[in-house]
DNA sequence: GTCTATACTTCGATAGAC
DNA sequence: GTCTATCGAAGTATAGAC
């Protein structure tokens, strides 16, 4: 029955995420998620074509909401989308550190699967929001640098969420307000 | 002989970061670098011990630029620290902007490598540098979110060091000088 | 519709001949 | 120092039980 599918898919989830953060998405093998889940190999492969769609389903709530964040953007004006996409993005890897983490993990090699398709004219929009839209090189420079450097702390920082917030949207904002230095 | 031992041996490593930086670590196995140097797959496990050595052989000398590059700042007072770090570690990424890119392609699966042991320490020296040893920890994160951001835009930026060196200077400094904002 | 058994392919690595 | 042959493990694929 449907019960019975979305219970082993979403135990199978469920498993991946714990290993995939524990020993990494190479690390982890069908054989591993099979065995503690309580399945065989080809069981997994039933729910998921192939081991690579285990990892983008556990991705897929931060892309939406990734997509989320660049649609809503899109309506601010060019005063206001600094503050916006700061604090927009600050909220955002903060709310998904794992899957963040998962897809640090996994990159570059994903970058051409379907599914990172758009990521990449997503970040491009988040870019040039940090920048507030300006088309000088060095302002972009700059949001490229922090956009990668917050993800990349809230990676490997353990602080919790309360802690690290107020921190990062402070750098981001001393970094990317002009005319300060 | 020696000679050919040492041809041989450069051969592979001229292959292989060719190979790596195109299709990635994972994405080049040993039978691609022995077809494309003209041996055997075994001859490559005679001249390292394993595929991760011949990666570790390519990064070896950033790694050792890194060590430099934190010994120098330990003779720096705290007054100059700050830019001496920015200074020393924007030189340093884009003068080995492919290893760079190949340590990031390998990371987190080699961080528990015996190489890589001193590495965490290494950069929590240079985090220090650029938080101009200051104890905030707001002023900690801030020198995590530009380091792990300027490596990040030297391995994805195309545009040649000297355009972006000035421009990741200034942000990096407009970032970690305090009370601008 | 759900799952098992099993076979196929590729990969990193080893053994032993020359 | 280099080769051929082969191993074990991993990801993948499919036929068929229930």
């Amino acid at each position: 029955m449907s019960v019975v599918r979305i219970r082993t898919r979403d135990e199978i989830l469920r498993v991946a995420a714990e290993l995939f953060t524990r020993y990494g998405f190479k690390g982890t093998s069908l054989h591993d998620i099979a065995a503690e889940v309580g399945c065989s190999k080809a069981t997994l492969l039933y729910h998921f074509a192939h081991k690579d769609a285990i990892l983008l389903a556990l991705i897929e709530p931060a892309r939406q909401s990734l997509i989320d964040l660049v649609a809503r953007l899109a309506g601010v004006d060019d005063k206001g989308v600094r503050d916006a996409a700061i604090e927009g993005f600050v909220d955002l890897v903060l709310r998904y550190r794992r899957e963040v983490a998962l897809i640090y993990d996994v990159t570059p090699q994903f970058l051409q699967e379907p599914a990172f398709d758009r990521v990449r004219e997503l970040t491009d929009a988040l870019v040039a929001g940090f920048a507030g839209r300006s088309a000088d090189l060095a302002d972009q420079t700059a949001a490229k640098v922090l956009l990668a450097g917050i993800a990349a702390v809230v990676i490997d920082d353990k602080r919790d969420e309360g802690e690290l917030r107020p921190a990062l949207v402070v750098v981001a904002r001393r970094a990317l307000i002009p005319g300060k230095d």
